[in-house]
DNA sequence: TTGTACGCGTTATCAG
DNA sequence: CTGATAACGCGTACAA
């Protein structure tokens, strides 16, 4: 049905041999050759099958990424930048979304490995031991993205959390802010949850400034809902607060929601900070000042990250910058 | 170094032939045999080579799939439900991002037809003669989503434009306004632009209020920078307007903002209705109401019919029922 | 400069 | 019930 690299040999009468050689460039063959090989590859409308390709190269050019969630803002953004180097680089890449749950991951592990992708990026997801081992064994490169593991050995490309929150912290801060709250995600995260609240008491005792516990407001999740939930009873515990910096744009949101609702004008009565600068941090009433996490760069650094290592060189993890992009949700006491 | 079926039969003092009957369980073997090789299997830790299967089978249990944009709010929302009916029916997606460029669009059809992907799906995009032409010398199932084609036979999935904008518009006036304005994204998109315009239009008349062509403000894109635009520049025009309907979320967060500046409260002066629901629809102030298109669903749905095509059944086009969601973004005039 | 022939890992046909 | 063996489409030493 699709024409063969042998269909063309017999179009042009040379050799399978020499119809490879033009097709990868390779050198032994005369102008005159290549011009019929390529007349004929013309004519026949062939297209090289990247499957048998694959067979004999063991290369298949392309990467699997998995994602705890597809449709998630962020996601997408990392999804973007992943993409756009992997095209870039001639490879292309199979999203899989996990749901963070655990069968489903060992499963598209297990795929992903079959498929024999030649390498792998792991976002936002903490890597247990028994991914670990699953990974190991397709003995492919595999690059961690805005996450990190402590027991392995694996590389990754993320922003320093804890410098960040620190940093957007102290914008609120120099600001003249001195009743500062907070509203972090997850508490058990060992990445997005735990950091991001030292930044942020880190900060306050740099300013000499008293810190109690009770101004970090921990709830469960990232979300908008947590945002909503999250300021309301920080609010009531709390309502000589002028200041709040939100663990995730989604909950700055939320807060956003809670603060209509409840006649808390922002930035007026308090200001917010978010984290992680969103689409939606310039869409919100006010626009949302935030920490920038370069997610599109982190993609394309992952994916820089595994070609390069199947190139056979190591890849040493990195660290990307955090910017405050400073919009109109913070108000200046000074 | 991966194990080959090879090296299982060996392991299991058996043929390639037996362990691939087991493999694939067709009939043919004794209990005993099976359990070998099982355990063959398990001691090497033999994972199949999805790239041979695929060379002999010509299946490669992948399908593609072009966005115009991946970063997209609407397409990560796609390309999530594209993902779960995949992985639901054992296949996996790689993901295209054309950037609405021809260029690119071309290379990648290319590619995917490299890769032998059994089928693909192509989102949010015209669908030109150059590109059917590429399309179809794949010869795989391709289905449209969020968009149609109506020179080439291309199976769709997506809602009734006109329809949903002739309901979104309907629940203005049965709100009690009477004095409408519509925001519309590109006035050339066969499929998102016109038909919305139609719908607003005949909506009004059917109600037998004026109309005149004032009313609608043509922005050229269906993004936020537009929705400010376009209701700055609308108000400006018709101040007597009370309610407006907007061709897209993102275009209703923009009016929202723009609305903020000009010190109008939304819905209290002025009711406004979104098109997409978006995540971001539930999370603004005022949540907005909003006509649901049905996203996943679309992605899901698209999936089934490219994998019921090539199963060999013909797939027709559908139109998915979109809903109005009702939230906090109109006021009633009665 | 060009062609032959083997191997990549499977599936499927056919013979035993 | 089981085992050779021919494809599948391509890359590549090796020979000519």
């Amino acid at each position: 049905m699709n024409p063969t690299i042998q269909d063309v040999a017999n179009k042009a009468n040379v050799s399978i041999a020499t119809v490879s050689r033009v097709l990868n460039d390779l050198p032994g063959y005369s102008e005159k050759t290549k011009q019929k090989v390529l007349q004929a590859i013309e004519d026949l409308g062939y297209q090289p099958n990247a499957i048998a390709r694959g067979l004999v190269n063991r290369k298949t050019g392309t990467i699997g990424v998995l994602f705890p969630s597809v449709s998630g803002l962020l996601s997408a953004e990392v999804l973007h930048g992943i993409e756009a180097q992997a095209s870039e680089e001639g490879h292309s890449v199979i999203v899989c979304n996990t749901e963070a749950d655990e069968d489903k991951t060992l499963k598209y592990i297990q795929l992903l490995s079959e498929k024999r992708v030649d390498g792998l990026v792991f976002v936002s997801e903490e890597v247990t031991d028994v991914y670990y081992k699953a990974l190991s064994r397709m003995g492919v490169p595999v690059v961690l993205v805005s996450t990190q593991s402590f027991q392995y050995p694996l590389p990754y490309v993320k922003v320093d959390d804890r410098h960040a929150a620190y940093t957007a912290t102290r914008h609120l801060i120099q600001a003249g802010h001195t009743q500062l709250g907070m509203i972090s995600g997850n508490e058990k995260d060992l990445i997005a949850g735990i950091p991001r609240m030292e930044g942020f008491k880190q900060a306050i005792m740099e300013a000499g400034l008293p810190f109690q516990e009770s101004q970090i407001e921990k709830q469960l999740s990232f979300t908008y809902e947590a945002g909503q939930e999250g300021f309301k009873t920080l609010l009531t515990r709390h309502p000589e607060m002028t200041a709040v910096f939100a663990a995730s744009d989604e909950i700055a949101i939320g807060a956003f929601s809670a603060a209509y609702e409840m006649g808390i004008s922002i930035p007026g009565d308090v200001s917010v900070v978010g984290y992680d600068n969103l689409k939606l941090a310039e869409m919100s009433v006010p626009p949302l000042t935030t920490i920038a996490q370069p997610f599109q760069r982190m993609g394309e650094k992952a994916v820089e990250m595994v070609l390069q290592m199947n190139r056979g060189k190591g890849a040493e993890s990195c660290i990307l910058p955090h910017v405050l992009i400073e919009r109109k949700s913070v108000s200046s006491r000074n």
